[in-house]
DNA sequence: TTTATAGCGTCACATAATGTCGCAATAAAA
DNA sequence: TTTTATTGCGACATTATGTGACGCTATAAA
């Protein structure tokens, strides 16, 4: 069949995205991977065809030209139906509060395009669906810090691939930056903020944890990362109290709601082993569950505030005990 | 130039994604409204050659046949880079625990495709990624409802189109499902639950908030649906304790937090106008800034427990001296 | 049953894709 | 700087293949 055609569907998908390009010789020479015979002119032939109906860039400035996607090209995709769109929009709607607004940016593109969709259907159809869709979110919204989307990507590859880093880093109250040294070892992202773990040139031994917007530049070193031995992210994320999870160990929830606070429970559970019963004793609804013992649990907790009672495990309760005392304390 | 791909280019644009099919027929029609002047047999020929490199449904059980991308199907798109690829599987990471199942699948094979970018980055670099990367959710993680897909699509359709829908809906504490007419007014989303905001045959003025996965079949009736006058969504979800806003009137908050606990608002502060200063007279930190009066901030200053004290606005500054007490005579 | 529609095989024809060559422009090497 | 290699691009003869027309068959609709 048409090997044109065929061949310039493979071109299609060897193209990058811009910024990244492609010199039309790499292209002949991967084409000649697939089992392609092209000539160079085929291949200048059909760039320029294929940029005729697409957004392809051409980069002329220097030769080989390097070709790639226009940076918010989606390439050819099946057409999408409203209800697709729908679904798009409002992954959108939870991805946008939550995720940093420069990774979110690069994959906005895709969202745009189920928008655009949307906007095809009648208008008033979708003014519609906007007044009557709400999306709740359930943290508290914080304004994202801002990351420098060269450098995220600087370190991200860092991280990848083992490279040490040199970067300049603004310290917490310093006016300007300082160059420094570090060696990436891992990433935590906690809602809107982004640390990155590494050592420093001034001790290799113990990671600190950084956030990524206090980066003011980033690039490669030329070494290799050093990495201490035996380093674990789980474990430094436990010892730092960085990450949520207090102990590896599950434990045996149990509690009392009080009014009608933990009911939607019984349709989303906290776990498959939920149990949840009428507690007449204490007038309330018992629950009973297995889970782990994480920061976020106790914050779900604390929110039903009056509503809930712990139980077990013991621990827990004695914490939450002492946790009241203690607010109350602050009120007096 | 080359007519042949561009019009295969374009029907691979019409082209829906399965289940959602188009006959050759239409095919044809559409293309002959975008200028082409193609013959059935040019349209056959050409479906036939596309589905002999792409991955294409043709639904041969009667004619005319009905074609369609397969459901997993992208299309032909961009090269993507690693460092995209990152971001997109860090988004899934963020997607995954709040989005309900089903309607995450749907866009799921996005993220599949970033995924099987990064198995081709050699193989310890991306094991290596996973060690080093850590998202951490922020909320207790509930396991989702189970939401029957075609259901949804169907109450999704009903709302974007006005349309009256004839469900079964299981009653909570019902063991089957009885038949109730529906007008759909809109769609709240609070973390894994989804409820439908609808008023049904018995009482078409006050409407109820249900939740998607009570509903074990959803049609149109026919009919278009019935609204309240001067429905409002907003003012529903107020009335009703559903939304979590409190009231529409922006507070000041004014709160002390002790400890470190309050350090990340420096760097993602709550509002664009928030102000930070030592509070040497309690010893802490204090934060001042307008937002909205949501559930959320409550959620979210409880869970600081003693770590926070709320100073203003008075009303709750009350609201927490009044809700401690009540915590604390539960452990008494 | 009839009638209309869609799918598919075949063939001649003309269009469009291909290989080759030469020249100009630029980048890399000497 | 000059020389050499590489790349881009116009032109043209040569095929290859995409195209329209026709007819037959299978299935759906009347």
């Amino acid at each position: 069949m048409s090997e044109s055609t065929l061949r310039q569907l493979d071109m299609m998908k060897l193209m990058p995205r811009y910024p990244s390009k492609i010199s039309t010789t790499q292209l002949k020479e991967q084409l000649e991977d697939l089992g392609y015979l092209p000539t160079m002119r085929m291949v200048q032939r059909d760039l320029e065809m294929l940029a005729s109906v697409l957004p392809l860039i051409c980069d002329d400035r220097e030769k080989p030209y390097g070709w790639s996607w226009h940076k918010d090209a989606l390439g050819v995709q099946p057409a999408m139906d409203p209800i697709e769109a729908l679904t798009f929009s409002l992954a959108e709607q939870y991805l946008e509060p939550i995720m940093p607004g420069k990774s979110f940016n690069r994959i906005k593109i895709f969202f745009d395009r189920a928008n655009s969709v949307l906007k095809e259907v009648k208008r008033n159809q979708i003014s519609r669906w906007r007044k009557r869709v709400r999306v709740e979110p359930q943290w508290q919204r914080l304004l994202p810090a801002n990351i420098d989307r060269e450098v995220e990507a600087e370190i991200y590859d860092a991280l990848l691939r083992k490279r040490q880093l040199s970067v300049t880093y603004l310290n917490r109250n310093a006016k300007s930056a300082k160059r420094r040294i570090v060696n990436p070892l891992g990433l935590v992202l906690r809602g809107s903020i982004h640390y990155l773990i590494c050592t420093m040139d001034d001790d290799v031994k113990n990671p600190r944890f950084l956030p990524l917007h206090r980066f003011k530049s980033a690039e490669w070193s030329g070494e290799d990362a050093y990495e201490p031995m035996g380093f674990s992210i789980d474990k430094y994320l436990e010892e730092n109290n960085l990450g949520y999870l207090y102990s590896s160990k599950a434990i045996k929830l149990d509690v009392v709601f009080y009014g009608s606070a933990g009911f939607h429970l019984s349709e989303t559970p906290l776990s498959k082993d939920q149990k949840i019963f009428e507690d007449k004793k204490r007038g309330g609804m018992r629950v009973k569950a297995t889970l782990e013992d994480t920061a976020q649990l106790r914050w779900w907790l604390l929110g039903f505030s009056d509503q809930v009672e712990v139980l077990g495990p013991k621990a827990l309760r004695d914490e939450f005990i002492e946790v009241t005392k203690k607010m109350v304390s602050i009120y007096k």
